[in-house]
DNA sequence: GCCAACGTTGGC
DNA sequence: GCCAACGTTGGC
């Protein structure tokens, strides 16, 4: 079991937009950066669960809990041409963009912001504050339960 | 809007 | 394979 954390601008995608999508699910296309393809690609299975961060916005924030719900999925903007993340290297043959498909398990009652975050101690070495640019982070699990506890739970 | 940090590209 | 130039990201 791993934990891991998603980033997304909310004026392109919410985590309220995850909530309301067809199953609550989506598939996290998109993703341009071998760093974090290799995570989802490797590391990530099936009911693992990640925090959803609000980028790019008034304040940037954890804002909810979403859970791995398929492993090992060929991003589908790739092969498509009418894309801005079409990529022709990327044939369905051999894919080169893997991802995954996650789902909202719960909104954040209080979102923890990276304000806060920044000012604990404890998760000064999350990758959120060392490398604020990986769009798909690991965390571990005490970072985890430390984000939580901020959060009221 | 600024700017630092990071990733990618491409010439050599 | 190195590295400079460039583009992008994202907090502030």
């Amino acid at each position: 079991m791993h934990y891991w954390l998603f980033k997304s601008e909310p004026e392109e995608f919410s985590f309220n937009d995850l909530q309301q999508a067809e199953l609550g699910r989506t598939v996290w296309d998109g993703v341009r950066n071998y760093q974090a393809r290799n995570l989802m690609r490797d590391r990530m299975a099936v009911d693992d669960l990640a925090f959803f961060y609000h980028s790019s916005c008034k304040q940037p924030s954890i804002v909810g809990i979403c859970r791995i719900t398929a492993t090992q999925v060929p991003d589908p903007s790739a092969f498509d041409p009418q894309s801005p993340y079409f990529d022709a290297k990327s044939t369905p043959d051999s894919p080169r963009w893997i991802t995954v498909e996650l789902c909202a398990e719960q909104a954040l009652n209080n979102p923890v912001p990276l304000s806060l975050i920044k000012q604990q101690p404890v998760l000064n070495d999350m990758v959120l504050v060392r490398n604020p640019r990986l769009s798909v982070q690991p965390v571990s699990q005490q970072h985890w339960q430390a984000v939580l506890e901020l959060a009221g739970r």
